[in-house]
DNA sequence: TCCTATGTTGTATG
DNA sequence: ACATACAACATAGG
């Protein structure tokens, strides 16, 4: 499930756990969720038994946790939720006999007193990855500027578009690097409220149509993190996101019919009444 | 049985 | 070197 707002509301879910030590690790250590994980994952278990977790923040799909060992020792958890990836507490058996006992996709648990935090993920797209040392690691302090920050204006959007001018913009919105916590669903959405059709080239786009299809990206990234981010409520059904899996949906704009096709790899949902594809030069 | 899945990455091709 | 397209990754559910 995760783009941008629900990263976010996966993220709040490990906050009961701050504060406390952890008292226990319980790992599938061969899970390919582990992949590159930054190093010795035994010596980072051994590191993380006892600390405290103390932080954490979501940028784009990206996670961080922030983890104190001791007075002077900082441990981070980088979480990447994948395709199916999703974090959650829950509390532990009173009996210590009734040890928590993590189910095949849960490949990483952290035990506290009372609750254990929880990261599963059965397709194993995502990724877990460790660091040591009082600043943030490098893959996190480099990532590009979120959203709904003042950072990301209508010009960088506008260059970016340029250089991708071939790609179609379904594609380009996917694309981490200008557009972090984009996802499919978010990606049709933003191009549905634009009037832009998914398969119309990047570099096709008037100026007016890149202004619009900036406010309308920063947009559906506020009124998401507001709906699903806080308590992972559907947004209305005034969006798309209500009809676009629905067979024989239908436009709540228009009311005519949606359609589904593969673009860009992806399957993509839009409104061909209120989308229409057209040349570069009728713009 | 076959198809789909809210993501990223490695590789081939232009 | 850069941009683009697509298979591969691994599993569950309709």
């Amino acid at each position: 499930m995760p783009e941008l707002a629900e990263v976010e509301y996966h993220r709040k879910r490990w906050n009961p756990g701050f504060d406390e030590p952890v008292i226990e690790i319980l790992i599938h250590p061969r899970a390919r969720v582990f992949r590159n994980c930054g190093g010795d994952i035994g010596e980072f278990i051994r590191l993380l038994t006892g600390a405290v977790l103390e932080h954490s923040e979501a940028k784009g799909k990206q996670m961080l946790f922030r983890f104190r060992a001791g007075k002077r020792s900082v441990v981070w958890i980088g979480i990447h939720l994948g395709m199916t990836g999703e974090l959650r507490t829950q509390d532990v058996p009173a009996l210590a006999s009734e040890r928590f006992e993590p189910a095949s996709s849960e490949h990483f648990v952290l035990v506290q007193a009372k609750r254990a935090l929880v990261f599963s993920d059965p397709r194993m797209f995502g990724r877990v990855r460790f660091s040591t040392g009082e600043n943030p690691p490098p893959w996190w302090t480099s990532l590009p500027p979120e959203v709904v920050s003042s950072a990301f204006t209508e010009e960088a959007v506008s260059v970016f578009l340029k250089r991708r001018s071939r790609a179609p913009i379904k594609a380009v919105l996917l694309m981490q690097e200008r557009f972090p916590g984009i996802g499919n669903w978010m990606a049709d959405e933003i191009l549905w409220r634009c009037a832009i059709h998914p398969r119309q080239l990047a570099g096709d786009l008037t100026q007016a149509e890149i202004r619009k299809l900036w406010r309308e990206t920063r947009w559906v990234c506020e009124q998401a993190l507001a709906t699903i981010g806080e308590t992972y409520a559907d947004p209305p059904p005034t969006w798309l996101f209500q009809h676009r899996w629905e067979d024989g949906g239908k436009c709540p704009r228009t009311g005519a019919s949606l359609v589904r096709e593969q673009i860009g790899g992806r399957t993509t949902c839009w409104s061909p009444k209120r989308q229409q594809l057209r040349n570069a030069s009728d713009g």
